[in-house]
DNA sequence: CCTATAGCCTGACGGC
DNA sequence: TGCCGTCAGGCTATAG
């Protein structure tokens, strides 16, 4: 998400929009299609902000426009002579020639059309934003005493941490050699600080890498994320786990349970 | 209040 | 080739 937004921000602002058009109304949250295309049209964005998974473009009229990617979205550019791309659920012509695609083929994303991201922040609950350097050991320590879940859960539950999803909560289990079915409040002080450290440090790299699965360091289980495959620490055999409805990929070498 | 689960959607992939 | 089951980078409403 941090990578995206950095991409719009060096292309897209004070570029006027000359058109925009909904394709799928369901991406819509707050907001209808007219409103949207009123709204943009003859607009530019001018700064872009990011808290967790959530995209905060501003318009130069004064609204912001909140664009969340669900499971499988993200923003296409593409020119005249391309054809529109599947599944673009909302598209943006500039005034520069550049079209840009809201691309989400399971629709599980919302665009909504907001006043302040602040209290747009509050209003959906979120907590803070994993990389906010406000959220230092303590509070994150803290957070996690509160809860009795298993901490696979409770480092993807936005209400108290934002920006953390399945791919990257099993990076940092992984790395903090924790279990995926740790309940959050039976870690001890080490296991905390080295999941504190771990979740700093790989949201990082990742976004050093521009978040993109190949150029990530092999010893890193992203590359290896899939059943059978090698732990690239102890060579032992990468499991999958059920874990709140989603997979967790995990090596019962490296991650015993405690 | 807390935690866990079902449901929303569509496409890609592997096995038969 | 075609069909079927599984899996998929998320969130919300609801149940217990």
């Amino acid at each position: 998400m941090e990578t995206l937004r950095r991409q719009l921000a060096s292309t897209v602002l004070r570029v006027p929009i000359d058109h925009v058009a909904v394709h799928a109304q369901r991406v819509l949250g707050n907001t209808s299609a007219p409103r949207v295309e009123a709204r943009l049209t003859g607009h530019a964005f001018t700064r872009t902000a990011r808290h967790g998974k959530h995209l905060f473009l501003a318009i130069d009229s004064g609204d912001w426009l909140d664009v969340h990617f669900g499971l499988t979205g993200d923003f296409q550019y593409f020119t005249d002579t391309d054809p529109d791309p599947a599944h673009d659920r909302l598209t943006i012509d500039f005034a520069d020639g550049r079209h840009l695609a809201y691309h989400d083929p399971r629709l599980f994303g919302k665009i909504n059309l907001i006043d302040d991201p602040a209290r747009f922040i509050a209003a959906k609950s979120l907590g803070p934003d994993a990389l906010d350097p406000r959220l230092d050991d303590a509070s994150f320590v803290e957070a996690l005493n509160r809860s009795r879940a298993i901490i696979k859960s409770v480092l993807m539950d936005q209400r108290l941490i934002a920006g953390i999803g399945n791919v990257y909560s099993d990076e940092i289990l992984f790395q903090a050699r924790i279990h995926p079915q740790t309940r959050a409040n039976a870690l001890d002080a080490p296991a905390r600080a080295r999941l504190y450290q771990a979740m700093k440090s790989v949201l990082k790299t990742a976004i050093e890498r521009q978040a993109e699965p190949r150029r990530m360091p092999q010893h890193f289980l992203l590359p290896h994320r899939r059943a059978g495959q090698a732990c690239p620490c102890c060579g032992g055999k990468i499991a999958r786990l059920d874990t709140g409805g989603r997979s967790s990929y995990y090596c019962p070498r490296c991650q015993p349970a405690s």
